[in-house]
DNA sequence: CTCGGTGCAAAGCTTTTGCATCCGC
DNA sequence: GCGGATGCAAAAGCTTTGCACCGAG
């Protein structure tokens, strides 16, 4: 069996993709007969420019100090209709530990907790696709999509410069 | 390969198996010098004789109708310590959906959750070890246990005898 | 012009906390 | 009797909701 397990390294942002996921979003608004408001594309500008993972509070947060503010309210519809399209995954680490990140362009991967300081790292492993294929078999369901997350404690020089 | 998915059958409630814990739950509170509390041992014997997974809610309400009551503060306090000393592990499905299963007897398992109805169903994959293994070599990380969710939609059939 | 979307604040829900009382050791 | 544990209610934290106003189509 090869071994492909990886460290996932996040895209960095970029114009082109902004431009790409762009697109996206408004056939998928255009679709669902819903307005293109600049808030929404504003929302989506700033999450495609940051990188890793990111909480509500602190994407409300970035979002206080630009031209057009936005309530959270409105953070949290937008939120919603970007998972619904794909561009942004959303991962529940714990109760209160909800943690979303743009998807368009990144390569499937899971989630490694640091029990000890709360460090997330991403790590790829294509062998969870063959789990999710035969419990799809056997259990006769439709798997849509999947969260593996793994809790370890760190040996501390692995968490140090990682950020959640 | 040999495959080897299977649903999980939750075990049936016995009072041999309510002893056992309750040895292994004194010797923990022994071990951590905290006091054995009738409540404690109350809590403990309501989850054991529950089946399946439940949430702090619906425990909160059968112990309500128990000759010693208890207060949520000590619910919550108590599932603390039965998922520290590993008798009841605890599930985040969702931000409101932490749900608590008996863990003394029941084979290591994950779930898979329908996002038409919310149903729970139990699967177990021995591959998902492997992925661990190889993760923990490659990342120098402890794994102490891990978190496998499959969202999937049924066909309907599958989900209509099944409570969450 | 219409009605969906937004902003704000209030409400909701689960979980945690503070404090007086209780009881295991 | 001492100090940890409990019970109650209030507080906290994230998310949803209600309502008036705004603006995309």
């Amino acid at each position: 069996m090869i071994i492909c397990v990886y460290l996932q390294f996040t895209m960095t942002s970029n114009p082109k993709q902004y431009e790409a996921v762009k697109h996206i979003f408004t056939a998928y608004l255009e679709n669902k007969k819903l307005r293109k408001t600049s808030e929404r594309y504003t929302i989506l500008e700033e999450i495609y420019s940051l990188t890793g993972h990111f909480d509500v509070e602190s994407l409300y947060a970035h979002l206080k100090g630009k031209k057009y503010g936005v309530s959270r309210a409105t953070v949290y519809n937008t939120l919603d209709l970007l998972v619904d399209c794909d561009l942004v995954s959303k991962h529940q680490f714990g109760k209160n530990l909800a943690q979303y990140e743009k998807s368009y362009g990144s390569r499937q991967h899971d989630h490694l907790i640091c029990t000890d300081c709360n460090n997330v790292v991403e790590f790829c492993d294509p062998r969870i696709q063959n789990i999710q294929n035969t419990v799809e078999d056997l259990l006769r369901f439709n798997v849509t999509h999947h969260s593996l997350i793994l809790y370890a404690s760190c040996k501390k020089e692995n968490c140090e410069n990682k950020r959640i």
